[in-house]
RNA sequence: GCGGAAGUGGUGGAAUGGCAGACACGCAGGUCUCAGAAGCCUGUGUCGCGAGACAUGAGGGUUCAACUCCCUCCUUCCGCACCA
């Protein structure tokens, strides 16, 4: 028979929420902290992903309570979104009452998960009380110059139709229905999160407790190299042709420069050369190209000559100047200069067209690199060579920096060219600003209004928040549904009430993101975004947990928006997370669990035939909390034979513990309790299952048990709120102290020492623990078992290790 | 190409310089039962009857001792990328 899990979970919920068990009050004499996991957008089903993400979290929260924390433990929904709006358009619906009915069906799902939140503290980025605020922080931004409108190409998504963020495009798709991503010219809303490259990617480096995988993938996406601006001139009319390089040890062996297709001095210096014609079919050619085609054609570098000359500004050497693919408007100042040398790219590009080369860093290594001169000009010929050379070394034909290393080089060059004023050292980034402009229903609406008159006015701060229009048309077909909305488009212009329009797009949702962290702090405030006291007591976020696939978006903009709060004078602290847990997929044969390949398995089929608590138990016994969890249906099944194994031990509860079990007692103890302090849940579950192991094979006493099941409490707590109640208490077992080991229990009367002869494990003795160096000596030497090990062999050396080895070297 | 993570039994995983495979799943045997299920007990890396030998992606090194540290390489996953 399984213990009855089906009424213990109900009856537990049921109490905890009527005694608010988990509601947060901040107190500044007690130690705070603050758990939070990503909060859901409500799609109205939980899955196994949410199921871990939440149970780790659960977890640490009810471990830290019982450790006498103050902690705050919330929970929301990140409600707007699209999948609201594509369902209003499927079923007829209206996005505000079909996701308050998913946020309903969420909250009772995660209830049955029997998870710690303070409800009271609940919010919803699609309440008007929520997304308020949303545009009261646009308006600061917008004051301080930080959220800018301009025109320019942006990624749009043909199938959801409306604008994407850089960071929101995958592989050249749109991150949410993988539609092949199109540039379009647009006017857009964008913040400058630019502004703040600086502080985003120095302060990576205090982030002692993020994975170095998220570290690694923002340092990636902001992008910063150090370089140097190089002016070449052009030969005919000297008109100034800036490039960006990192590598300006390498400029003495320039051998030609290149420019994008679409760079603005092209039609210039083609005019009326023989080339020109073939330059702009090629021009033509490219840009019908996509960026993804251009990126895909890895090998072959195509280009042309232009027929123009530039001259290098260290040399004075006259060069020929091409226009390939491989240049990129977008990056540098569009124009390299090319080193077939130490550049792969260049090497292949120059091969292929027979251009020149000139070794300019030897290498170290042997062979050397051929130095031959052609002409007294320092050149390789073609075939010399079967690659670049791109490592380190020793600086030739590179005039008064001859026999430098080249690192040492980079620096001094950088400098001389500054001061000769033929360069300027410079720093690029990759980061771009952040669009936030979306063509769609179902967000914030942008407080902005257009005035014929007075340009764009902000929405006066009185005025807020600019509310969503009930009855907006959703057709699918396009444009904003706001635009259509003739009482919400038409409005006077707050500066001179003249006929004015308003801002028909919506923020995007990451912005509703940025941030709620901060809001529940204080979820009710009515006159700030956040109380700057609550804030200063519970933030920053002690430990935050939630999916990898946020390591860019989401964790980025929060930095971001904390940085500009920190700014404002409103917070004291300039990164919200300190410690970051990115816990890895669920999967199901080797897959990621997802209704396209039939593979899910429904959280809720499994409470109904284990309970929460076994479903519990077993994402946190399958693997630990960072890597991949593989979904057994079979091995659940250990889980919950497991608590059935602890359930019926209440049965046969002797009067004394057996001195061994006590000892395992202790133990297991000291195990559970670091392993839980440092989320290695598969391992401290591992601990209990041994203790419980023991008490099989000795018995238990109450004394036992009771320690037992509060060690269990946090991971399986429903089944232990109700073992602690059979066991005559009233209050919660989280009123409960975490129990503590007793040192005295953990020193061992004899110890077995491994004897190894050669480093091979020979025999095994039972000695007492702080036996003499010499005692043992002469005890290993009389064990009959080594005999055939040593022989007469003579001794070369005898090592100790204090209580566990000996290693007996002949 | 650059950056990050990982590679251990049939499976999930444990061990961060000191007995490789904890704890589970699975499998096999036993016990209980009229029988089955559940429970309980025992066994279970590979080869070998055995003593023992071999085994942590491959190969080297450091060490009395290496899954663990160092070097070279391979494979898988993830992020970025004609980034100058």
């Amino acid at each position: 028979m399984s213990y009855p899990f089906k009424e213990i979970e109900e009856k537990w919920q049921k109490l905890w929420q009527e005694k608010s068990l988990f509601s947060a009050k901040s107190s500044p004499e007690k130690k705070k902290y603050y758990l939070l996991e990503m909060f859901p957008y409500p799609s109205g089903k939980i899955h196994m992903g949410h199921v871990r993400n939440y149970t780790i979290g659960d977890v640490a929260a009810r471990f830290k309570i019982m450790q006498g924390y103050n902690v705050l433990h919330p929970m929301g929904f990140d409600a707007f979104g699209q999948p609201a709006e594509n369902a209003a358009i499927k079923n007829k619906s209206k996005p505000d009452a079909w996701t308050h009915k998913c946020i309903e069906w969420m909250e009772k799902e995660l209830k049955k998960m029997g998870f710690s939140y303070d409800w009271e503290r609940e919010v919803s980025t699609c309440d008007a009380g929520y997304y308020k605020w949303n545009q009261w922080i646009f308006l600061k931004m917008f004051e301080q110059g930080l959220a800018y409108k301009k025109a320019s190409n942006v990624n749009w998504c043909p199938s959801c139709l409306t604008t994407l963020a850089n960071e929101e495009v995958i592989d050249a798709g749109c991150w949410r229905c993988h539609s092949k991503v199109e540039q379009k010219e647009l006017e857009q809303w964008y913040l400058k999160i630019t502004e703040y490259k600086e502080r985003l990617l120095e302060d990576l480096k205090l982030l002692d407790a993020w994975p170095d995988r998220v570290k690694a993938m923002q340092n990636n996406w902001i992008g910063k190299s150090e370089g140097v601006e190089i002016f070449f001139r052009l030969k005919e009319s000297g008109e100034k042709i800036p490039v960006f390089t990192t590598r300006q040890d390498t400029i003495f062996g320039a051998t030609y420069i290149v420019l994008a297709p679409e760079h603005p001095a092209v039609s210039g210096i083609i005019k009326g050369k023989a080339q020109e014609k073939e330059v702009l079919k090629f021009i033509a050619k490219v840009s019908k190209e996509t960026k993804a085609i251009r990126a895909s054609s890895e090998v072959k570098k195509e280009g042309v000559f232009t027929g123009s000359f530039a001259v290098n500004p260290v040399n004075n050497e006259t060069i020929p100047i091409w226009v390939a693919d491989y240049v990129l408007m977008e990056y540098g100042t569009g124009a390299i200069m090319a080193v077939p040398t130490h550049d792969q790219r260049d090497f292949l590009f120059a091969k292929e067209h027979k251009l020149p080369m000139r070794v300019v860093i030897q290498s170290s290594d042997q062979p050397r690199l051929p130095l031959d001169k052609q002409g007294g000009q320092g050149l390789t010929t073609n075939d010399q060579l079967t690659e670049a050379y791109e490592g380190d070394g020793t600086q030739v034909n590179s005039a008064q920096f001859d026999g430098l290393p080249n690192q040492e080089a980079k620096k001094k060059i950088a400098e001389w060219m500054e001061k000769a004023g033929i360069g300027k050292i410079q720093t690029h980034w990759r980061l771009r600003d952040w669009l936030i402009s979306r063509q769609r229903y179902w967000g914030t609406p942008i407080p902005i209004i257009y005035c014929p008159k007075c340009g764009v006015v902000p929405v006066p701060y009185g005025d807020l928040p600019v509310e969503l229009p009930e009855d907006a048309p959703f057709t699918g077909e396009g444009g904003s549904p706001l635009g259509k909305v003739k009482k919400f488009v038409e409005v006077s212009c707050p500066k001179c009430e003249a006929a004015a329009r308003r801002e028909t797009d919506t923020m995007a949702t990451f912005f509703d993101s940025s941030w709620y962290f901060l809001r529940f702090c204080s979820p009710k405030d009515s006159s700030a975004p956040f109380d700057t006291k609550e804030a200063r007591y519970w933030m920053p976020v002690d430990q935050y947990i939630g999916g990898i696939e946020h390591a860019i978006l989401h964790l980025l903009y929060s930095r971001f928006f904390t940085k500009f709060f920190k700014d404002l004078g409103m917070v004291d602290f300039g990164e919200p997370f300190s410690r970051l847990l990115t816990q890895g997929m669920v999967l199901k044969d080797g897959e990621v669990m997802s209704k396209s390949r039939g593979n899910i398995v429904d959280p809720d089929s499994i409470i109904s035939k284990y309970g929460a608590d076994t479903l519990r138990l077993f994402v946190l016994f399958a693997a630990p909390p960072e890597t991949e969890l593989e979904w057994d249906d079979a091995a659940i099944e250990g889980s919950f034979k497991f608590l059935n194994r602890v359930w019926r031990i209440q049965e046969n509860l002797r009067e004394k513990a057996d001195p061994a079990l006590i000892r395992s007692l202790h133990k297991a103890i000291k195990k559970v309790t670091e392993d839980i302090g440092e989320f290695k849940f598969n391992t401290a579950i591992a601990g209990l299952m041994e203790l419980t192991n023991a008490v099989y094979q000795y018995g238990a006493d109450k004394e036992v048990f009771v320690r037992l099941v509060v060690m269990l409490s946090p991971l399986a707590p429903h089944f232990c709120e109700e073992l602690w109640q059979r066991m005559g208490n009233s209050e919660s077992i989280l009123k409960t102290p975490w129990p503590e080991y007793d040192p005295k229990w953990l020193i061992e009367d004899t110890v077995t020492i491994v004897i190894q002869v050669n480093g091979k494990l020979r025999s095994k003795l039972d000695v007492t623990p702080n036996i003499a160096t010499d005692a043992l000596k002469e005890l290993v030497l009389a064990d009959e078992k080594l005999k055939p090990w040593i022989q007469n062999k003579p001794l070369k050396s005898f090592i100790i290790v204090p209580k566990k080895l000996v290693n007996i070297v002949v």
